[in-house]
Formats: structure tokens, sequence, C-alpha cells
DNA sequence: GAATTAATATGGACACTGTCAATTTAATGA
DNA sequence: TCATTAAATTGACAGTGTCCATATTAATTC
């Protein structure tokens, strides 16, 4: 790609060693992104990867930190332009979360799996409570009630977060009944805001 | 354990193979439990367990569904000695799901892992259902409303499934505020229930 | 500009994995 | 008793992540 042609020195490597991983992700699934076949496909030996991440956790973790950026933007953008009716507002930030899921969901499934990411970086964590702050300020304006705005975030964070999963793993498709997808997704956010609206 | 000590034939393989890998799983987590792994701690050859699983994921599989058969019967139990109470009987079983979950993580984790697991495995799948079902039944009695009891289970189980996958994971750790664990999961709960109430 | 240093690449090695194959041992049944 | 079958053995293979010594180039310093 844009490397500097001089044969050896690669130029651009870390960055290219990125675009492959998430591409062998959308393609095949964190199983068979690995180093030699990132290294592989970059056209590159098997130990050139570690000059730019010391293990394949540290790939990993900025391919998340890329993911949750990614995801950041488009929900920040989507709430732009969104009405000012808090329960829309709710469900539009809800339904941006479970389409991305359905979207992409191996580079979904990454954001969940702490096991092969390094849960003690700072700036993973911090891409992800992005998100996360969004979804509490827009919880936020909902009226008060007994319940707190951070367990109603919690509570719609971990809804969104299960539902996703089990859409993507297939664990659903025989509850679904005669019912679409998109019909589902629609109730069970409604039935979810109801709670946190009353 | 209860070999035949013949030295040769174990006469016992399968279920130490399986009692073996349950306790690797819990001590060190799904990464651990390999094939070779099992087999030694069973003293036995590495290609031995070959005879009994197919494939490794023949017996990740068959733990799975001991581990939802466990998890089923605490449910059924928990149920039989519950209170008449509609919310209540849906606040017992989330909590014991949840509380099974917080006890036994990597046993829940592998639960959900489906990318080990064997998705087209009838007993696997029935195993599952025998919870959901559940779940279905005790929402089956709440109040008829616009949100169909499928949409109301789904929304149940999703948040529950979100939601013990991030505090065991450690990702509300940073969310929980000042409110300890056990708050947090009455009111989430809370919230979802009036949803399903109202 | 020349020489030194630092960064970045290379291939080989190691221990580990799952799975296969050929072989050995023991139990079973005609 | 003897053939068959089930269940164990060891050895092999390709694949993995990570370390190592080495080679090449870029950057820096004199």
């Amino acid at each position: 790609m844009a490397s500097k042609a001089n044969g050896y020195h690669h130029g651009n490597l870390r960055a290219e060693l990125l675009m492959a991983a998430m591409d062998i992700l959308d393609e095949s699934g964190i199983e068979a992104v690995t180093i030699r076949q990132v290294a592989r496909r970059v056209g590159v030996g098997h130990s050139a990867p570690a000059n730019h991440f010391p293990h394949k956790q540290a790939l990993l973790t900025q391919l998340a930190i890329n993911i949750f950026n990614e995801l950041g933007s488009l929900i920040k953008s989507q709430l732009q332009s969104a009405p000012e009716d808090v329960s829309e507002k709710i469900s539009l930030l809800a339904n941006t979360l479970v389409e991305f899921g359905l979207a992409k969901p191996n580079q979904y499934r990454l954001l969940w799996r702490r096991d092969y990411l390094d849960n003690s970086s700072e700036e993973l964590n911090c891409a992800m409570d992005i998100i996360y702050d969004e979804l509490l300020a827009t919880l936020a304006s909902s009226k008060k009630s007994k319940v707190s705005v951070e367990s109603k975030a919690i509570a719609l964070w971990s809804m969104i977060q299960g539902y996703v999963t089990m859409r993507i793993d297939g664990n659903l498709e025989a509850k679904n009944d005669e019912v679409s997808g998109q019909e589902r997704q629609q109730a069970i956010i409604e039935v979810l805001l109801r709670g946190i609206l009353s």
C-alpha cells in the first residue's frame, strides 16, 4: 500500500497491520486473527509485528480501541440530528448500538472479549466510557424516579449488550416465533423504556 | 479416582475427563482447558480423550450441557419454594441467574461462548431452552400488555446475560459509584420489572 | 560527509496446541 | 481359544505466540 517501497523497511507497517487484522476479523472472526496470518497478508516476516506490538494482546487492544472510537463517533453524529424527545433519543441510541452490532458482528464481539484485551489499558477504557457517558447524558434528562440514572444506564447498556450478543450468536433464532428481528428489537427497547420513564 | 486400576484401560475416563475439564475451567478459565492438559491431569496419554470426544468442541459442548442442566435444576428448585407474587417470582429467577454467574464466572462464560461449542447440538439447545422456558412460564402469568410475553422474556434474558457478562469481566467496576453490586443488581431488575408489569 | 546509534526487518528455534495415524493392550463374545 | 472390538499408547504434523541472534536501513551525531 502506502509503503516506502524500499524493500526492507516498510514505512507504514503499524497502520497496515491494523488494517489487515481488521479485515481478517471481519471476514473470519477473532480466532482467525493470528500474528502470523496478519503478517503474511501484509507480506512481511512473522516476527515483524513484534516491533510495533509487543504481544498479540496489544494489537487486539488497539483494534478494539479503534472500533470503540468509530462506534462513538457514529453515536455522536446520530444524536446531533436527533429529536428533542427523551424517549426517542434513548431509542435512537439503543438502535444505533444494536444495528452496529448486527452489521459488524465480529467487531462488536471483540469489544466484549476482555480475555483477548488488555483490561488495564486507559485508552481502551476511555474509548468505552465515551459511549457509556453518552448513554448517561441522554438518560439524565429523563424523569427522576426512585431508580438512579446510573442504574437505568446499566440496565440499558446490559440489555443491549446481551441482546446483540445473543442475536449475532444465533441464540435467539429459535425464539423469534413469527416476529421479525426488527419488531423484537423495537419491542424490548420499549419494555425497558417503559421501566425507565415510569 | 473410580478407575478400574488395571493400568491400561481406565474404565471411567469419559466422566473423569469432564470432571478434570470442569476443574481447570473453574480454576483458570476456558483458555486453559486444553485436551492435553485435561489428559495430563487425569494421568492419561494426550490422545486418549479422542476415544470419548472426537474433538475438543465435543468435550466443551458436553461441559456446557452439564452446566446448563445444573443451572436449570437450581432454578427449578428455587421456584418451587417461591412466593405466589409474579414480580417476586421474576425477581427471584433473575437473581438466581445473576448469582450463579457471579459465583461461577468461568462456567457461566462458557454457556455463551458459542464459538467454542457445537451450536447444532440438540442436547445443548434443549438444556438452554429449559431455562428459557422457565422464564417464559413465569412471565406468562404477568399482566397482558401491548408487548408480547416473548419480548418480555428476551428483554429480561438479554439484560441478565449482558449484566452478568459485564460484571464478571469487570466492565462495571468503574461505574458502580457508591452503590454496591447487590443494590445495583436489585435496581436494574426493578427497572425492567416496572416495564414488564406496566 | 562519515561514523555511530537506533529502529525495523529477517529467519530459526522453542514449547505449546489439536488432530491424525499406526501400534499396543485388554476386554468381549462366538 | 481365538478373532474382534474397544480403548489406550507413542509419534508425527502443521499451526500458534514469543524469544533470539542477525541483517538491513534510517536517523543522529561528530
